[in-house]
RNA sequence: CGGAGCGUAGCGCAGCCCGGUUAGCGCACUAGUCUGGGGGACUAGGGGUCGGAGGUUCAAAUCCUCUCGCUCCGACCA
């Protein structure tokens, strides 16, 4: 992309309302537009980073074999009177009718729906275990919005439900969540550590947040140390392992940790006192098992082997993509701006052109671009004509993990500077090398 | 939902208390010249229902009333 025709209205300075970093680094890296409280337009910039952490966790859900599908962000009233929620849910549910004054809603979760969907299909145990996920923009009327896209109204979310015949397979389709999760948040760049988490509103007995740690959190959490150095399951971890799985989550809950409304402080003081972490920390994903808490008002029941019909046991799994974004950069940044981790950058490789104009540094901007974009690096080409501080100014805020960096100066020598955004590492390299390098 | 604030050009702000030229500054934007490796300089420009409505007054960004929007702290939450 040409940045001369993109549209990136970096800013100079935040927006005053914008307080905590990630807020302020994605408005002055022109990700997202406020359009009203708690909800945003998202720009080019932001959007690109938006959708490659969704194809991210679409990846690790599907490794995990949860199906997708798409179900719409309006819902009638009739299917939660028939879980008790329409009236229990309260002023957080936006609640709209339309022309015919029926009772519409925007929804705020799916539990509902994907239940009525299940049950209008499935049958019979041999269908299960089923999972079934969707990516899709929710709605929470939150009291009091704030932090930009980390608590918004109108968010994101990756919302997976498991369907099992018993509790031992709910508790092994919990596990696979589990392990995607661990997967997802460390391909996402994240340190993420899964904590025994209240279960709110959803309702069940098993749940655990996955949390990263943040300065800027929200919540406060308590954990062991070694969490930090655990190994992130691999790749061809066996999901249909039950023992294979349990033990990698056996593991992953061996040592304490909690967040602050499941905290106790009694059995945190059992941990080794320089094992102890009290840190704060961002919530970016929550798993939960509710047995028949949905099932069995809705009349979700599959007939078993023994030709008896039972209410399927289910369980609900949420990440919410567009609070990544906020959160990743919460993880991720230093004074100049955002440091994109590679998997998710808006951009792999920016090329920038310091004498936009003079003839040999056009070409070998232009050659090198082209390039890039042949080995299909997603590439961002400092076209305008701005001064070079401009051009490192913006490269550093908007995070480009690779920067090449072209000017007369070393192109008298047949040089060009590969700079890497992460560490500020420079090197004059020829404009060949450089395109390997990135290419790797 | 309790408490505290803020709305003046795309962004950051001054002016308001104490009413009175054509509403001002920085950045950004347009044209030009010089520049050219970490947000450069000069010259000339463009852009404003001062959130909205009503009121007081000879006169309102400024005072009064109502209203809309937004932010922060707390309680609550993916």
């Amino acid at each position: 992309m040409r940045l001369s025709r993109f549209l990136l209205p970096s800013l100079r300075e935040a927006p005053r309302e914008a307080e905590i970093v990630s807020h302020r680094l994605m408005l002055r890296a022109g990700m997202i537009r406020q359009q009203s409280a708690g909800i945003y337009s998202w720009l080019p910039l932001g959007y690109r980073v938006l959708r490659k952490i969704e194809a991210i966790v679409r990846e690790e859900q599907n490794r995990s074999g949860a199906i997708e599908l798409l179900m719409p962000t309006i819902q009638s009233a009739e299917l939660w009177r028939e879980s008790g929620r329409y009236d229990a849910y309260g002023k957080e549910m936006l609640r709209i009718s339309d022309r015919h004054e029926r009772e519409m809603l925007f929804g705020p979760t799916n539990e509902e729906m994907i239940t009525d969907i299940f049950r209008s299909y499935v049958r019979s145990y041999r269908d299960l275990p089923m999972n079934l996920y969707h990516i899709q923009w929710k709605f929470r009327d939150e009291v009091r919005p704030r932090f930009g896209v980390m608590r918004s109204r109108e968010f994101l979310m990756k919302d997976a439900y498991s369907f099992d015949l018993d509790q031992a397979g709910a508790r092994h389709s919990y596990n696979k969540m589990f392990v995607a999760y661990l997967r997802t948040f460390a391909r996402l760049g994240l340190k993420s550590i899964p904590m025994r988490a209240d279960t709110g509103p959803i309702g069940g007995d098993l749940s655990h947040e996955f949390i990263i740690l943040a300065s800027t959190g929200e919540s406060e959490v308590f954990c062991h140390r070694d969490y930090l150095d655990f190994d992130v399951p691999p790749a061809d971890t066996d999901f249909e392992s039950r023992d294979g799985l349990q033990a990698i989550v056996d593991r992953w809950t061996s040592l304490y940790a909690a967040t602050s409304e499941m905290h106790d402080a009694g059995e945190f003081a059992g941990v080794p006192e320089p094992d102890r972490m009290s840190a704060r920390g961002i919530e970016v994903g929550h798993i939960f098992y509710f047995g028949t808490k949905y099932s069995a008002p809705m009349g979700a029941k599959v007939t078993g082997p023994d030709g008896v019909e039972r209410e399927v046991h289910m369980g609900s799994y949420g990440i919410g993509p567009s609070r990544l974004v906020a959160a990743i950069i919460e993880a991720s940044h230093d004074e100049a701006g955002i440091i994109w981790p590679e998997a998710i950058a808006p951009f792999r490789a920016a090329v920038l052109n310091l004498r936009v104009g003079d003839a040999a540094t056009d070409a070998a901007c232009g050659d090198l671009y082209r390039g890039l974009e042949a080995a299909g690096v997603d590439t961002l080409y400092d076209d305008r004509d701005e001064r070079p501080g401009g051009k490192f100014a913006t490269a550093d805020l908007i995070g480009i993990p690779w920067q090449v960096i072209v000017g007369p100066k070393g192109l008298a020598e047949g040089k060009v500077e590969l700079k890497r955004r992460a560490t500020g590492e420079r090197e004059l390299v020829t404009p060949a090398d450089a395109l390997r390098r990135i290419v790797g």
